[in-house]
DNA sequence: CGATATATACCTAACGGTTGTTTGGTGAGG
DNA sequence: CCTCACCAAACAACCGTTAGGTATATATCG
C-alpha cells in the first residue's frame, strides 16, 4: 500500500483542473447551449462537484466569458501563425482562411463553442467579447486591404461575406466529405476569379 | 349596436390566440434562446396563463417546432413569390437573395427565430426541421443551375457560400446603415463579376 | 529534521427560486 | 346542454449559488 500512497493525487496541483473545467464547459455550451447546460453536468464532466466550480469561476456567466476568451485567443494565435510564411497577398488570405476554418471545424472544442452562443443582453461581459471578436476580424480587414482590389469593391461587405460564409459552414459541416482546407480554398477562389483583374 | 353585437369576443374564436402564442414564442426564443425562454413568459406575452399553452401545443419542444414550420413556410412563400417576375437567371438569383435577406433581417419575428435556435439532439422534431430547411435551400440550387456557370464551379459549395454569407448577416446586421436589399445586391455582385464570363 | 501552521483545491449539503407540465374547474358561445 | 378555450393551483424536478468542512501539499519554525 505504500506504492499507492500518492497515486494520481500528485498531479492535482494548482490550477490543473481549471483547464479541464473550461473544456468541459465548452463542450456542454456547444452541444446544449448556455442556458440548457447545467453546472452540475459541467462539473461532472470535469470530475468534480458543482459547487467546486465556484472556486475557479465566480459565476456561470464568467465561465462562458472565460470560454470565449480562451477560444478567441487560440484561433487568433493560429491565424496569425499561418501568416508567417506566405508573402503574396492572395496566398496570405488563403492561408488565414484555411487556418480559420480548420480551427473552427476540426479544432478544439473551446473554439467551436464560440459559434454557438454569445453572452446575451448588454452585460459588460458581452461588450468585452464583442471587442475581442472585432479585434480578430481586423486581421482579415488588413488582409483584404493588401489585395489592392479595384475601386468600387466594398472591403467591409467583402469581409462580412467571406467570414459569414466560413462561420456558417459550422452549421452544415460534417467530417468525412470535404476538408476545411478545401472549403476555404474554394471560397477564396470564387472571390479571386472575379475580383483579381484590376 | 347590431354591428358590435359580438365586439371583440367574436375574434377570440377557434385557434385565434394560437397565432398570437406563436409570435410571442418566436420573440422569446429569438431574444433569449429556447432554453432560457420560459413558458410563463411566453404565455404572459400572449395574455394567458402558462398552463393554457398546453391546450394549443403538447409541449415546449412542439412549440419550437411549430415556430420553425411557420417561419420556413413564410420565407419560402416570399422567395417563391419574388421569382414570379424576373426571367433573366442572374436577376432571378438577385431577387431571391433580396427576398431572403429582407425577410431574415426585417421580416417577421417568426422567420428570424429560425436563425437563433435549432432543435437540439437527434429528436424526430429536428430531422423534420432539417428536411424543411433542405427543401428551402433546394430553391437556390435550382437558381444556380440556371446560371449556366463554367465547368469547375461547384454549385454545392457555391450555394453554401452564398446562403452562409446571407444567414450570418443576421448576427451583425443593425438597421439604419445598410438595407438588406443593398447587402443582397453586393453579395450577388461579387459572385457575378467573377463567375459570369463563361 | 521533525512538528506545526497555512493555503490550496476540493466535497457535502443545503438554500430559495424557477422550470415544464398536469389536474380540475369554469364561464361563455353555439 | 355541451364543447371550446381558458384559469388557478399545484407537482416534483432541477437550477445557480452559498456555507462550512476537509484532506493534501507546501512553507515556516523550533
Amino acid at each position: 500500500m505504500a506504492a499507492s500512497k500518492k497515486p494520481a493525487a500528485v498531479r492535482r496541483r494548482r490550477g490543473n483542473r481549471r483547464e479541464l473545467l473550461l473544456e468541459a464547459a465548452a463542450r456542454r455550451f456547444l452541444y446544449e447551449g448556455y442556458a440548457a447546460a447545467s453546472m452540475r453536468d459541467i462539473a461532472a464532466d470535469a470530475g468534480m462537484q458543482a459547487g467546486s466550480i465556484y472556486y475557479h469561476f465566480p459565476s456561470k456567466a464568467d465561465l462562458l466569458a472565460a470560454v470565449h476568451d480562451e477560444g478567441m485567443r487560440r484561433i487568433s494565435d493560429a491565424v496569425l501563425e499561418s501568416l508567417e510564411g506566405p508573402k503574396d497577398p492572395w496566398q496570405r488570405l488563403e492561408a488565414a482562411c484555411i487556418a480559420h476554418l480548420e480551427f473552427l471545424l476540426e479544432g478544439n472544442i473551446v473554439v467551436q463553442a464560440l459559434m454557438q452562443e454569445m453572452p446575451t443582453g448588454s452585460s459588460p461581459i458581452r461588450t468585452r467579447v464583442t471587442r475581442l471578436r472585432d479585434d480578430y476580424e481586423g486581421i482579415f480587414i488588413r488582409l483584404l486591404e493588401d489585395l489592392k482590389l479595384p475601386r468600387g469593391v466594398d472591403l467591409h461587405s467583402l469581409r462580412l461575406m467571406l467570414l459569414g460564409a466560413m462561420n456558417w459552414s459550422f452549421t452544415w459541416y460534417r467530417p468525412g466529405t470535404e476538408t476545411p482546407r478545401r472549403i476555404a480554398r474554394k471560397f477564396v477562389k470564387y472571390l479571386r476569379i472575379s475580383l483579381q483583374e484590376s
